[in-house]
DNA sequence: TTATTATATAACTTGACAGTTATATAACTC
DNA sequence: GAGTTATATAACTGTCAAGTTATATAATAA
């Protein structure tokens, strides 16, 4: 089972998702796109089909690939409690700089 | 130079960015925790401080690694796009069951 | 039917990276 | 100082995946 880590580690593979997030297209399109051999081509999209993130169409010999993002949820989810790390630091910062300022503006303040 | 992508290909290395998101861990207790050898995880360690996910404050000869998640901004960046093409695409069918909810309901309509 | 077009797959090569063992560094403790 | 604790690094091994070349499959065109 490859995880939705692997499918994006590779260069190729998130060049291909973002040729066919424009619109599907066919293996000879992003071959002629990427300037990558057909064979190579065939082999990422094997793995991005494994993962979800493709579907393919066929018509007659051609074969449409078009982006199917779902999976990506799963990295979002992921990204998520991070996400949350971020704000927390953030808001604490706030909230320090808030108690500074009120700091300086005490009543009592002889400036 | 290390990808974001790169960085958290590696499942272990996911596992540290776990613990460490809790509190700053030293050396010696990520290895207890995820039962690994003590190299490898400097090894990781390394990884992650190349990639800025993780900063090291140094106490006699311990060294507390913590978390640092600003570069995951970077993924959450490359994600807006797949987001967008989600949003849309579930727009797109929203508009296209309306269309045909009201079909059903036209003020002609002799059911 | 034969030739052609479009894609997939098999077999192979190579490089990179995870993990290991052994050793270095460096700070603390006695 | 000598020994101990905590971490980093070097050298090595094995595995796996990217990319290549050659070939298979399968639909179309002639």
């Amino acid at each position: 089972m490859t995880t939705i880590f692997e499918a994006l580690v590779d260069p190729t593979r998130r060049q291909i998702l973002d040729l066919i997030r424009q619109r599907p297209h066919m293996v000879g399109e992003i071959v002629d796109a990427l300037q990558i051999s057909q064979p190579l081509a065939s082999k990422h999209l094997r793995v991005l089909r494994e993962v979800g993130l493709v579907s393919v169409r066929q018509d007659a010999q051609r074969r449409w690939y078009e982006l199917n993002a779902e999976p990506l949820l799963e990295l979002e989810a992921w990204l998520k409690p991070y996400r949350d790390f971020i704000e927390d630091r953030y808001d604490r910062l706030e909230t320090l700089l808030e108690r500074i300022d009120a700091e300086e503006n005490k009543p009592d303040d002889k400036t």
